[in-house]
RNA sequence: GUCCCCGUAGCUCAGCUGGAUAGAGCAUCUGAUUUCUAAUCAGAUGGUCGCGUGUUCGAGUCACGCCGGGGACGCCA
């Protein structure tokens, strides 16, 4: 029998062939496969319902007429049944699961089935992109960890992925933080924190700049000399984006992010006269008030809301920027898809942005890339405002990360006091920064959610802890027998799986490929977190329920290979995530 | 004012783009440890899916209208 990676494909090619030769019409039938409530059996199929709906036939008979069709391979590894009105149930038999339990088998494999999805294409993820000069807080902590797990499934099932960090290194606010640099500069604390010194020498520079008239001019002749390539100003520019982005690295680090490229809004400097001259060709853009706007008279908004290209000074702003970007990445990376992981605030700027681009590159016979704004809420505070510190300032991540690890560390030592102190540091910076990027992931993306420490931490329900913790637990099995996880010989003769427990878990493993899939279609790893705390949980079942060290070598055969597949699934999905895992706990 | 998003158990949230009797966790209650990590597991309680009308075999999901909350709206990003 012919296995497939992605059970679900498999099905719906079998289906749409059963259809065929049941004699519903060609093109006219989507088979529908889903994974279906257990109680029902593994995947159903719902396509017949919808065909029938058209052709104006009762569903049931040509639910059954499909069934009858199907090829007899299929019903070796499935058993079938129409139930209801028409639905198409399928469940998995041992044998069926046992077989993919053996040919999956490694992150390898795993990874050679889910790469046919993207295999040739090139997605550009545009996320992270802070503002330098600045702290990076809380409001950062969504793009980066979003950004990075899409990054990583998109990677995983075989796109070429461009990670680009899209620095806000250009702007205004250089004006007056190098007048303010000029003036007052404090080189200790420079050495100390630089982007704390930054943020203090904008913050004087822009109270003085308010105060006093004449140095708003100063300002802005700073801001004139840099934009002029004055070397001076060009020298402090750089010095104050290098020591910007070490900072942020040290951030990345923990979080696990590389970027590729960290092409910043200065990198387009030279590159927006194209974007001026060609929308204005193409007849796209128009003039109003001084600027160069375009307005998009279909729709209901933007036909009176315009995105401003060029402002009235004849400056640049992030629309323009934003557009030479898109051409950069189609013309040097050769994109077939953009994704700005950007909060969802920004959601008017980039539809008018992904309009104006679609009817610039059809004007200019360009093939446009697929543009997607994956976009994400709030995190939220206890009082249900956006998150901040007491005293009303913003958190800085790093604080955050900080607190989290503490927390964690706490934990560690009450639960594992005999641990050496060494590791359980070593633990409370996996477990804690893991929880910040689990609590972030595992909620739907599009949502606001509430930041809750104790929710976050407590290690009890839907967290990182409890991912971590079960993956430990199998660690703990293998240790104990003096062997590798996944050594082939601990599960050779391995048969089917019997009891309630093995039979479940085994039934979830074999999903992780529509996981893969529907995950990564939509953009949206918490469906990933759902399935991997899902899995855990099964696991923690089965782990009550059967022992894995027991005598018969049969028996102990089956339950280490499903131990051994269980932590490769969690372990994959928990590093598709970015989290990093432990060895015990 | 215009447009967008949200409203599901006491609380925090899922609900795979229209499928079967709406699911988890927390909280509350009951039980499980001579057994591979109890940071665990088994069970119970808990629902007018904001309200209404419609579309159809079928609606938490789609359309329209209300009510309530949040957000965005010309030279910031």
């Amino acid at each position: 029998m012919h296995l497939a990676f992605d059970l679900i494909g498999e099905l719906e090619q079998a289906l749409a062939k059963a259809a065929a030769a049941a004699g519903l019409e060609p093109g006219s039938f989507e088979p529908g496969v889903r994974t279906s409530d257990p109680r029902h059996g593994d995947f159903q199929a719902n396509g017949v319902l919808a065909a029938a709906k058209r052709a104006g036939k009762p569903p049931r008979p040509m639910a059954e007429a499909v069934v009858a069709h199907l090829q007899g391979d299929l019903r070796e590894g499935f058993e079938v049944s129409v139930a209801g009105p028409g639905f198409i149930n399928f469940s998995a038999r041992p044998a069926m699961l046992l077989a993919w339990l053996k040919a999956f088998r490694s992150r390898d494999d795993l990874a050679a089935g889910a790469s046919a999805a993207h295999k040739g294409e090139t997605w550009v993820v545009d996320y992270s992109s802070p503002n330098a000069a600045k702290q990076m807080h809380v409001g950062h902590l969504r793009s980066a960890v979003i950004g990075e797990a899409v990054s990583r499934l998109l990677a995983f099932t075989g796109a070429r992925v461009v990670r680009d960090n899209h620095l806000g290194d250009w702007g205004t606010q250089y004006g007056k933080l190098i007048w303010a640099y000029k003036r007052m500069i404090d080189e200790g604390a420079l050495e100390r924190d630089p982007i704390a010194e930054f943020e203090r020498l904008y913050k004087a520079g822009n109270t003085a700049a308010e105060a006093d008239p004449a140095v708003m001019d100063e300002a802005r002749a700073e801001l004139v000399k840099l934009q002029g390539g004055d070397p001076e100003n060009l020298a402090l520019w750089e010095r104050i984006n290098r020591a910007s982005l070490s900072a942020f690295q040290g951030i990345y680090d923990r979080l696990g992010i590389r970027f590729d490229e960290t092409l910043g809004e200065s990198f387009y400097n030279d590159k927006v006269g194209r974007v001026y001259a060609e929308l204005s060709e193409a007849g796209i853009s128009s003039q109003s008030d001084g600027a160069q706007v375009v307005f998009h008279p279909e729709h209901p908004r933007f036909k009176t809301q315009p995105m401003i290209v060029r402002k009235s000074d004849g400056a640049a702003n992030y629309a323009t920027t934003d557009l030479a970007t898109i051409l950069y990445r189609t013309e040097h990376f050769r994109a077939d898809c953009i994704l700005y992981v950007v909060d969802k605030r920004q959601g008017d700027h980039f539809e008018q942005l992904f309009l104006t681009a679609r009817k610039w590159y059809a004007k200019t016979g360009r093939s446009v890339p697929r543009l997607v704004h994956v976009d994400f809420g709030t995190v939220l505070g206890e009082n249900g405002k956006p998150l901040k510190t007491r005293t009303g300032d913003n958190i800085r991540l790093r604080d955050l990360l900080d607190e989290a690890t503490e927390r964690a560390y706490l934990l560690v030592t009450q639960k594992s006091p005999d641990f050496p102190e060494e590791e359980r540091r070593r633990i409370s910076e996996i477990v804690g920064v893991g929880s910040v990027q689990y609590a972030d992931l595992t909620q739907n993306r599009a949502s606001d959610y509430l930041f809750s420490w104790e929710k976050m931490i407590s290690l009890e329900g839907n967290t990182a802890a409890y991912l971590l913790y079960a993956l430990a637990r199998i660690r703990s099995i293998f240790r104990r027998q003096g062997l590798e996880c996944g050594d082939p010989a601990a599960e050779a003769g391995a048969g089917v799986p019997e009891t309630p427990a093995e039979v479940a878990i085994a039934r979830k493993l074999v999903k992780f490929a529509d996981t893969l899939r529907l995950s990564t279609e939509t953009l949206c790893p918490h469906f990933l977190c759902l399935y991997l705390y899902e899995l855990a949980g099964e696991f923690s079942t089965f782990y009550n329920a059967d022992k894995v060290i027991v005598e018969d070598p049969a028996v102990r055969a089956r339950r280490l290979m499903l131990c051994a597949r269980t932590l490769l699934i969690l372990e994959t999905g928990l590093g598709l995530l970015g989290l990093r895992t432990l060895e015990r706990m």
